[in-house]
Order: structure tokens, then sequence, then C-alpha cells
DNA sequence: CTGGTCATGTGGTCACTACCAGTTAGATTA
DNA sequence: TAATCTAACTGGTAGTGACCACATGACCAG
């Protein structure tokens, strides 16, 4: 008994079918290489119009659930592709994928004004401050990075020690809290030998590699609001990416 | 005079669409945080469907050219958020995006039986044939990266070394001989140390540190085509994604 | 001046329809 | 038998028309 699309849902007719298709793919109703209904069966399974079924597949086919063949049909991608490993997801969500259990140690949370480096990428002005938070990312217990988030706030938003520590992930807060939807970032990896304090801090040798990724996270309204820099453990990290023509 | 969409040429109508859009952002005629006009008026501005010009709007939004806020308008985005570099690219495009010059020394083309974890990456049975290429990669004439590129080909397709030596292009190859369309690839990242060997290859110390990227390239119908293993000079590269929600 | 209402313009969703462009397998033809 | 044609599928592109959800500013009542 497959479920049935409600129209007076609030999620879209698209997006109810795309989860319900998703569904058939993870529990292995449908096998990878195998080809799905056709849009035209699908349009008359479901009782949807071909409109909408083309939007649902399109978002499968975009997270890598599906492919198309023209004149061929649609079919299910092979596991390996069915994570969509390029999508923006906060560290916590990123370790739990893996199967590593995330946790942090904040060790600062206050008002700076930092360097015009920073400030640049922020795009705000000189002598502007931002919230600056400063964590060591754990994975199983064990030190794996060096966490350093800089935030673009307007005036009256804040967030306190308290949200953080009870929270845990600053992701959800900027949305539940302040609104702020992350939809997009920019980031740049390289290889950098970690300094003294860096080195005692995640537990290893002066000098050792560390992997640098520095992030810029825009808003909806494609507004700069945080700049992250984290570090690595070289032997403890590996950086996976997906990515699409 | 802005051009008209032509409904006899091979391209699609929102294929022509969002290029004629895309020029309009990148020569300034409309500036970033813009509103563009909206999807009614563009309907009788240029003769055209709303789906269509919807389904133009969307590819420049995905690649990051425009942004959408519901009840308001489509804006053009920041400048640097205008270019897509999550995109699928091959590594001299990815220089001459950067305004380096490529260029490279071909050290080896030959079919081998590669170890057991390549296989596997490539789905091929035990004792499979690929075709290796060993290749040093120049920026603007200095060593930046070892490339190692394993092909799974099908019977009767070949490289030869003339071709690659007259074409410079894998990618351009693999797509015009062998009708092969990179269209997906899962790449990692992460960090090691020079061996004799390549510190020699690449000029510089031994133990040097070195951003090493492994890539999983797949075809159109999502089978593995390409396993390629790249080591940068830690000192002369860094790597930029952009990720989207 | 403040707060609500409402008209209007925007993007978001959806249905129905039509035709084009590849693919495939079976029927037909040489 | 082998090559070919053709019909019936597949996804791809495109138009039309309708209504919903959200944003905004003009207007009005308190």
């Amino acid at each position: 008994m497959s479920r049935i699309i409600d129209p007076y849902d609030v999620m879209p007719k698209y997006h109810q079918l795309a989860a319900l298709l998703r569904e058939k793919i993870d529990n292995g109703e449908w096998q990878p290489r195998s080809a799905i209904p056709s849009e035209r069966q699908l349009e008359s399974l479901y009782g949807i119009s071909r409109t909408t079924i083309r939007e649902a597949i399109d978002i499968l086919v975009r997270q890598g659930y599906l492919y198309r063949e023209h004149g061929r049909g649609t079919f299910v991608s092979p596991e390996k592709l069915q994570k969509a490993m390029l999508e923006l997801t906060s560290f916590s969500e990123d370790l739990i994928r893996r199967g590593i259990r995330p946790g942090q140690i904040i060790r600062s949370l206050e008002w700076v004004v930092p360097n015009p480096k920073i400030l640049q990428k922020l795009e705000l002005p000189a002598g502007a401050s931002v919230l600056r938070i400063e964590r060591i990312r754990l994975g199983n217990d064990t030190p794996i990075g060096l966490q350093t988030s800089y935030l673009a706030l307007r005036e009256g938003q804040d967030i306190t020690l308290e949200e953080m520590e009870a929270n845990g992930s600053l992701y959800s807060i900027l949305q539940e809290k302040l609104r702020i939807i992350p939809s997009e970032a920019d980031e740049t990896l390289e290889v950098t030998l970690a300094t003294r304090e860096e080195a005692f801090l995640l537990h290893i040798e002066e000098g050792a590699p560390l992997l640098l990724s520095e992030r810029v996270l825009f808003a909806q309204d494609r507004r700069p609001v945080e700049f992250v820099k984290i570090l690595y453990r070289g032997d403890r990290y590996r950086y996976t990416v997906r990515l699409t023509r």
C-alpha cells in the first residue's frame, strides 16, 4: 500500500512526492539502476500532473538519487551516489553522518573588533564589531578541529553563552532565534602547519600538518553572516564534496 | 538593443534566455542587489511563457547569479557570489578561471592492472586493466601538482599519447572521442607529506605538506569512469568550493 | 500618530495540453 | 538472413491559465 499525496498538506505536492519516491529508493523497493515508472505512469498513479511529477524528479536528480536518460527512462542511482554531500551542513551534522559522535568545548564568546580581512569578508565597515565564538570540536571525545566563528549580527541580535551551551548548534540558533537561514557558502581549503598553541589545543606536535578551512556563510538575501575558520588535524579529518555538472 | 529569443535556434529557449540574462548581469546592466523585471514583465518583454522564464531563472539561481524573495521579486546576487565554483571543472578550466596559465608534462600513458582499491572505486572485477595517465601539472610553468588518472574504458576504447599531447584536455577527449560526458564526481581532500620522489618532482623538500585530492568521476549513466589522484603543493594551491542548501 | 485593512504586485504551485527528440523492439522489406 | 522502417514508448520543451502565499504601500478608523 503506497502512501498518497494529500492536497491539503502544507507541503507542496512535488515535495511530498519527492519524499515518497526517495522512500521507495531508500527502503530498496526500487533497486539501483532499475527504471522507475515513467512520468506519464506516475501521473495516473498519483493523480498529479506531469509538471509536478517532473518537479519532484528534478529534486531527486539534483540530490543524486535518480538520473534520467532521454528516450529510455528515469533510473535509480547506484547507492554510493545517493548521499548529496555538497550540501551545506553544520559541523555536527557532518560528523553524525559519518557515524562519529560530535562534541565541543566553547573557549570564548565575546564581541570584538576583528581584523580588516574579516571585516571585508563580512562586508562590514572599519571598526564594526562582531560576535566571535572560539570552539574546540571533538569527534568521539578527541579534539579534531579548532573553530573560530565571526558573526555579523544586526542591532539587537545576540547569542549568549547559555544558548550556545544548551543548544550546541550555532546554525539552529541562527535559524530559530534570529531567523537567519544559511543558504550558501564559499569555502576554501589549504594546508598549514600547527603553531605552538594550536598544537597544544589539538594534542599534536608543533609543526604538524593541518587542513585549514575558511568559510563565508550567506543568508537568504545573500548577505554574509558568518566567517568561520576551522583548523582540522591532518591525521584525523578528511573533507568530502560532491561535484555536479 | 536587447537580443531576442530565436525559436528556431537549436538551443532551448530557456537556455537562450538564461544566457541573455547572465549577460546583462555580467556587463553590469543590472546591478547587484537590484531587482530584475518580474516574471510577468519578462513574459511580455521576450514573448515567452512564464514556464520558460522560470526555468531560465532557476538555472541562474542555482548558479548563484540571482536570488528570489517571495512576494518581493528576483534580485541580482552580489558579485562575489556570481561564479559557481562547485561545478565540475577540469584542472585547466579551473586554473584559467583564476588567471593562471595551465600546463602539463605527461610522464606516462599505459594500460595497467591497478591495485584493488582503485578497481573497487571503478567497480571493476579483479584483474581488469585500466588506462593510467601520469602527469605533472604546471601553473605559470611551475609544478603545482602530480596527477594520476585511472580510466575505466570499454572494449575498443582507447586514448593515445598523441591525442593527449595534441588536445591537452582529458575531459574533452572523453567527451568528443568517446562520448563520455562527465556529470558527477565525488572528491575527498586530506593532508599528506611529500615522499622523496614526490618532493623531487614538485621541487620541494621531502616531508613538505601536500594537499591530496582523490576524485571518482561518473558518466551520464552514473557509471564510474575515472579515478584521479592529485597531489598539490601545499604552498601553491588552495581549493575552493561553493556549497548550497 | 498608531494600528488595521485591503488592493496590488511579486514569486510559488499546479493542471492541462501539445509537440519535439531520443530509444527500442517488432514488423517489414530487400 | 540482414537491413530497414515504423509505431509506441521514453524524457525534453513550451504555452496557457488559474489560484495561493507573501510583501508593501495607500488608505482609513481609532
